[in-house]
DNA sequence: TAGCAAGAAAATATCGATTTTATTTCTGTT
DNA sequence: AACAGAAATAAAATCGATATTTTCTTGCTA
C-alpha cells in the first residue's frame, strides 16, 4: 500500500530510494551515484540531490561535501551506540504508552500484534519479507502510540528505522536463528496490555539487544575479512 | 567563532539561515520565498532549496509541498509535546551522563557553567544576546557528554534548538522575568558534578518546564488575538 | 618496480532557463 | 454587491548545461 500519487517528483524518489535503502538493496558504505539514480528514475540531477539530503537529514545516507552521497556505513561503534539509544528511549516511551495509553491504544496494540503473527516472517528462498518487515514496524509502532506524543514516535520511528539497515544484513548474513521471534513479540504484546511496565520495558529491551549481539557475534566471527563497505573497525 | 570557510555554497546558507531561524529573525509560520532568499545570499535557488531541505529535516522549517518552505509554526499543542519529548530524553541522557562521566566530564561542565555564569544574559536593548545563547547552548550540551553517545546528544541537541524557536519569543515577548535563571543553572551543575542524579534530573526538569510555563501563560493572556503565524503579537 | 606528477576523465555543485502549479486579479453574471 | 469562472501573475519544481572539484590514468623519474 505505497501513497497513491505523490504530489512532487523529488517526493516520489525519495520514497522509492528510502524503501530500497532500508530493504537492503546498496550495500553499506558503497557510493551513490547522482548521474545514475538521475536515470534510473527518469528525473534530473536535482530531484535525486534533493532526495538525498533528506535521507542524509534521517541518517540513512551520509553527505560527503564535494563528493556526493553514500550509504551510511556500519560500524560496530555505531551499531553499540545505536542501540543504546534505542533502548533508552523506546522503553521510556513505551512507559509512557503503558502508563497513559487508553482502550484503543490496547485494542491497537492487540491488532498489529495479530497481523503480525499473521504474517509470514521469511520468504520461500529466506529472504526478509517486506509484507513482515512492514507488520513488524506497524507493531513496534503502535506499542508506542499510547504516549501520544508525536515528537517521541517519530525520534524512535527514526531510531529504529537507521538500525533497519543494520538488521537488514544481520538476518541475511548472520542468519540470526535461533530466536523465537515471534515469541518475543507476543511476550512484550501481552506485558504492556496488561499493563505490566517494567516487565515490558525488559522484554523490549532485550528484543532490542538480541539483535544487535547476533550481529556483533557475526561480525566477530568475520574479523580479518572485513571490507570498506561492510563492517570495518 | 564560526568555520572558517565552508566547503560547499550550500553548506554556507544553510548555516547562515539556521543561526538567522534560531536568532528569531523571522515570525514562525511565515513564508520563506526561495527566490528572494536566493539573491540576498547571492546564490541560485538549488542552493537554497538544498539548504531549505536539510532545515525541514530538523523540523526548524516546514516544507510544503508545491508551495514552498514556511518557518515552522507555533502552537500550544506542539509546544506541549516538544516539552514533554526534551524533559523524557534529557533527563535520561543526563542520568547516563551522571553515572558515567568521568572526571574530564565534571570538568567540561564546570568549565562550561562559569563560562555561561560570565556572559550577560542579555544586551542593554534587553533582547537576547549571542554569546550567551551560545554560551547556554555549550553547558546544556556539556552536561550530557558524559553519556559518551553521539545519537543520544545530538537528538537532545535536536530537540533543543526546535525549543528555541520557542523561547526567543517567550524571552523577547513575554518577558519572562521574574526567574533566577543563573541559579537554576549553577543548581543543575552542583547537582550533576556532586552525582545527585535524582536532585539533578528535577532541577533540570524545572529548568525546562519553567520556560514553557511562562511561554504559555503569555500565550493564556493572548487567547484570541492568536493569528496564524504562530503565538507572537 | 615504486613513487610521483601531469593530464584526462568522471562526478559533483551550481547556475540559468523552462515547465508546471498555485495564487491573485479581473471579468461577467445573478 | 456577492459569487463563479477565466485570464494573468507569481512562485515552485524540474530540467539541461556549465564550472569546479575529485578521481583515475598514464607516463616519467629515481
Amino acid at each position: 500500500m505505497t501513497s497513491p500519487e505523490p504530489k512532487t517528483h523529488s517526493e516520489g524518489v525519495y520514497a522509492s530510494l528510502r524503501a530500497e535503502l532500508l530493504g537492503g538493496a546498496f550495500l553499506p558504505g558503497s557510493k551513490l551515484r547522482l548521474a545514475g539514480l538521475g536515470t534510473r528514475y527518469g528525473v534530473s540531477l536535482s530531484v535525486v540531490r534533493e532526495a538525498m539530503t533528506r535521507l542524509a537529514g534521517e541518517g540513512l545516507v551520509r553527505a560527503l561535501p564535494q563528493r556526493g552521497f553514500c550509504v551510511t556505513p556500519l560500524s560496530i561503534e555505531d551499531l553499540l551506540d545505536l542501540t543504546r539509544a534505542r533502548v533508552l528511549i523506546e522503553t521510556a516511551v513505551l512507559r509512557e504508552s503503558i502508563s497513559q495509553g487508553g482502550l484503543e491504544w490496547e485494542s491497537a496494540v492487540i491488532a498489529a500484534h495479530h497481523t503480525l503473527q499473521g504474517t509470514p516472517y521469511t520468504t520461500r528462498e529466506g529472504h526478509l519479507g517486506g509484507a513482515w518487515s512492514e507488520a513488524h514496524h506497524a507493531f513496534h509502532r503502535a506499542l508506542l502510540t499510547g504516549a501520544k506524543s508525536p515528537r517521541l514516535e517519530s525520534i524512535a520511528t527514526e531510531l529504529r528505522d537507521c538500525s533497519l539497515l543494520y538488521q537488514h544484513w544481520s538476518i541475511e548474513i548472520a542468519g540470526d536463528v535461533d530466536r523465537d521471534v515471534a515469541a518475543e513479540h507476543r511476550h512484550i504484546a501481552d506485558l504492556a496490555v496488561a499493563r505490566d511496565a517494567e516487565g515490558a520495558v525488559q522484554a523490549l529491551t532485550e528484543h532490542i539487544e538480541r539483535t544487535t549481539a547476533a550481529l556483533l557475534a557475526y561480525a566477530e566471527s568475520q574479523t580479518g575479512q572485513q571490507r570498506a563497505a561492510g563492517i570495518p573497525a
